[in-house]
DNA sequence: TCTGCAAAAAGTGTATACAGTTTTTGGCTT
DNA sequence: AAGCCAAAAACTGTATACACTTTTTGCAGA
């Protein structure tokens, strides 16, 4: 077992749990509770927290331990804002270049996606909606670009899960399909539109102005 | 000493050694050596180096060590395309949002860097520059914006050591300037087309299909 | 019953120990 | 003299130990 795989499995399972909302905003993460359940020593799970810092998942503070992120209102904005950006020049690439190999890929993607939607399938849907930014920035053939691309499309998983209003992003599925359509007809001007618009109603989407609902009082009843 | 000062002060230092040129690509970083030469034990080190293999900044192979990274030609194309996406429509931000102090504050510097090339002072210069992007990726007030770019930035800082040419980017301190003057003219289309050219320059200055040549040699010497 | 405080428990921060791997060293053969 | 192999040294990967800090517990007093 190399160095960085023992270490990079934990960081693995965790950035999963975080993003699937398996651990919650707040939450408390013990070294000896984590070491105990990856069956090692605390040593690996303290490289693997702070790992998870640089990917602004969690925060560690002095003498009290790791928690999962709580990233303020602010800060969800700024991540939008940088979405907005490179994810516009990523569908422009994309008319450009991509393959018919690599739009049929999207295609399966879209479909996928409103199977999940028909059958009422949240968590599978959650996945994939995130999944089908992530799939374009990785067949873009800019890895450097795709890993940006993909904590932020993490940090978007928590952000969501803390400013989540009643009508949450629904149509996200119908967007993807817009854009893609757009991409098909090589209509480059629109499908960069269709791509901002899409990330503005998934921002407008949130309530962030919530004078933070959770974060300190999930702190307190951890 | 809360528990990130420590390991922090430790990728800081080595950041800056990396970025500043003074650990040559390929070079290898031994924990214990590094653990003497800070005086704390391996353990912080190896916090320190995990840190910086997401930054990209070193690699780390199993039961060899870490290295300082050697970027790819690939990888610093990638690098630089990213960097014109964010930086293009920083620019445009900044033009339509920046205040008069944030202006002046960036004319200093373009003031500095002028000064820094007449008296010939190579290593000040080569700060400054790219210090001028950092600079103006802060004042914009979007940490996280300016966050990606200051790693993105440090990377270059490895990739200009590993390809630069002879005709190195002399002009950087010039592209700064009319970058500015388009932004003090409000001239929003001409600074991110000045922006978007500037990085292309640079990067174009770069003879990134060379064939490796100090990449696997330097590993061999170290 | 509630508050306050001290002792105990749990947890973090860092160093060290040790097993296993890689690199270096030094002698032996050709 | 050059190449090769084995022993030694150096180094990585992980666990454990221990000091110090925070949190919890439980009891005494009001």
């Amino acid at each position: 077992m190399d160095t960085t795989t023992a270490t990079r499995s934990i960081v693995d399972a965790l950035t999963k749990a975080i993003v699937e909302h398996r651990l919650h905003p707040g939450s408390k993460l013990a070294e000896q509770k984590l070491a105990d359940h990856f069956g090692v020593s605390r040593t690996l799970v303290r490289q693997a927290l702070f790992q998870l810092v640089q990917k602004r998942l969690i925060r560690m503070e002095p003498a009290r331990g790791a928690f999962v992120a709580t990233p303020s209102g602010e800060e969800a904005r700024q991540v939008f804002a940088v979405r907005r950006m490179l994810e516009a020049e990523m569908t422009r690439n994309f008319v450009r270049n991509a393959t018919k190999t690599q739009i049929q890929a999207l295609q399966e993607h879209v479909a996928q996606e409103k199977a999940a939607v028909q059958r009422g399938d949240v968590a599978g849907r959650t996945d994939l909606l995130g999944d089908f930014h992530v799939r374009m920035a990785e067949l873009m053939g800019n890895p450097v670009l795709g890993q940006i691309l993909g904590e932020l499309i993490s940090r978007c998983s928590l952000i969501t899960l803390m400013y989540q209003s009643d009508n949450a992003a629904e149509h996200s599925a119908e967007d993807h399909a817009a854009i893609l359509k757009a991409i098909v007809a090589k209509d480059e001007t629109l499908a960069v539109q269709l791509m901002e618009d899409h990330l503005s109603n998934v921002e407008a989407s949130l309530t962030l102005d919530r004078k933070l609902p959770n974060s300190d009082i999930a702190m307190a009843l951890a």
